[in-house]
DNA sequence: ATTCACACGTGACGC
DNA sequence: TGCGTCACGTGTGAA
C-alpha cells in the first residue's frame, strides 16, 4: 500500500524513476518487498544451517534445494506484488484474473499511448528551435488573402498583445487562431486575413514583423531546466 | 504480432476494447492464442486418447492429469503471450525479467495517467452540462473593472465568431481567452475588461448575452455518440 | 464432477 | 560454483 517506500533508501527506485527510454537492465523488486535478511551471513563462509553436520554432500545439495526454493519462493512474490500494485492502478477487482489483468494492463497502456500522441499531434505541441512559417491560400474565393502564420518561439507574458499590435498594424484581421505553450515555449499558428486589395507581399511584412517580434523574446533568457513539461494553452481574442 | 485478429471474429477482443470503468470480468486469450481445437470432442463423451482402454480408473486419472498439464500450459503460454505483447509495448529489450518488466508497467502505467490527468487539469476540460460562470477582479487596480466568464455548452462552428461581436457590442475588450473542444463540447475562459466608466451591472447583460449565446448553440442537435474524445482547440484573435 | 486459477517445488539453463 | 530466472507438472481450493 505504501507507495513508494522501499527498503535501503530506494536504491532500485531510482532506476524505476526513469522517464523511460532508458533501456537499462533494472532489477525490480515490489515496494512491499522485504529483503530476506534473515539469519543470513554470506553463504560461503557460514556453517548450513540443517541438521548438525557441515559439509557432506547431502547437506550441500539439501541446503542447495532449500535456497533454491526459497529463492523461487521470492521471485514469486515479486512478481505478484507488482501485479497486484497493477491491479490496484486500473480499474479491476481483487479477483481478476492475471491473463485478464495483464491484457487491461496493456488496453491500458496502448490507450494512454494513444491518448498522449493524439493530444502531442493535435496541439501544435512547440519545438525547440524558433520557427516562422507563413503559408497563403491561393485559391482565394473569398476575393480576399488568406495567411496562416506559424510562429514558435520562448514564451513571454506579452508576446500576445505584441502580436496583436503586430497584426492590427498590418491590417491583417485574426479569423483564427491557436496556441499552445509547453515547457516555457510557445508555438501561435494564427489565420489572419487582409483587405480586398492586400498584395501578396504584406506577407514578407508580416514575416518580418514576426521575426522582429521573436528577437523581442529572445532577449530574455529563461532558466530552461526549471521548466515544467505540461501543456498549457493561453488564447488572446 | 498481428495486432487484433483473434481466431472466433473476437469475441473476448470485444470485451476488452471496453474505455476501463468496466468492471465486468472478462476472461482474455492473448491476439495470438490458438484455441485448443485440437483433435478434441467433449471428453465426456470421447474415448480417452491414452493406451487402449477406456474406462478404467486409472486411464481416467491418467486422461485428467493429461488434461490439467495442457490446461495449465495453456495459462502460462496466456500469461506470458500478455507479458511478451507489454515488452514490445514499452521500451525494454526482450530478456528483461518478468519482475522488472512488471515493474517497467508499473512506472508506465502512473506516468501517462499522471500526464493525462495533469493535462485535464490543466485544460479547462469542457463538462457535459452547460455552464455560465463570471468571476470579476474586485481590487480594480487598472482603474477599470475585469471580468473572467467562463462559458461551456456544444460546440458549433461560429460559435466564437459569435461571442466575439457579443463582447464588442459590450464594448468590452478581451484581453486573454482559453478555448478547449473536446467531444464536441467547448468550454472558453475569457478575461475581458470595461471601459473606465464600466459598472458592475454590465455584467449582468455580459451574462444574459452569454446565456442567449448558448441557446443558439443548444437549437443544434449533435450525434454525441459518434464524438471522439480528443482534445481540440481553436483560437480566435 | 469438471474446469479454472493459483502456489509450489524441481530440473534446466545462463552468468 | 553459487545465484538468478524460467518452464514444467502437480496438488489444492473455488465455482
Amino acid at each position: 500500500m505504501q507507495p513508494e517506500n522501499f527498503p535501503e533508501s530506494g536504491y532500485f527506485n531510482r532506476f524505476l524513476s526513469g522517464k523511460g527510454t532508458t533501456d537499462v537492465e533494472t532489477y525490480s523488486y515490489p515496494a512491499n518487498y522485504e529483503l530476506p535478511a534473515k539469519s543470513s551471513c554470506s553463504s560461503s563462509f557460514c556453517p548450513w544451517e540443517i541438521s548438525g553436520f557441515t559439509d557432506t554432500p547431502e547437506a550441500r545439495s539439501l541446503a542447495a534445494s532449500k535456497n533454491h526454493k526459497e529463492a523461487e519462493k521470492r521471485r514469486r512474490e515479486r512478481i505478484n506484488s507488482h501485479l497486484d500494485r497493477l491491479r490496484s492502478l486500473l480499474p479491476c477487482n481483487a479477483k481478476t484474473d492475471k491473463a485478464s489483468l495483464l491484457a487491461k494492463v496493456i488496453e491500458r497502456v496502448k490507450e494512454l499511448k494513444q491518448e498522449t500522441s493524439e493530444i502531442m499531434q493535435l496541439e501544435n505541441v512547440p519545438s525547440e528551435s524558433d520557427e516562422i512559417t507563413i503559408h497563403t491560400d491561393d485559391n482565394a474565393s473569398y476575393g480576399r488573402l488568406l495567411i496562416e502564420a506559424s510562429l514558435c518561439c520562448e514564451d513571454r507574458s506579452d508576446l500576445i498583445v505584441d502580436l496583436i499590435e503586430t497584426l492590427k498594424s498590418l491590417h491583417l484581421k485574426p479569423l483564427r487562431a491557436e496556441m499552445v505553450t509547453l515547457g516555457g515555449r510557445i508555438r501561435n499558428v494564427i489565420i489572419v486575413s487582409g483587405e480586398n486589395d492586400l498584395s501578396t507581399e504584406s506577407v514578407e511584412y508580416l514575416k518580418d514583423a514576426l521575426r522582429s517580434l521573436i528577437q523581442r523574446s529572445s532577449s530574455e533568457s529563461v532558466d530552461r531546466s526549471k521548466r515544467r513539461r505540461v501543456f498549457n494553452r493561453q488564447l488572446i481574442a
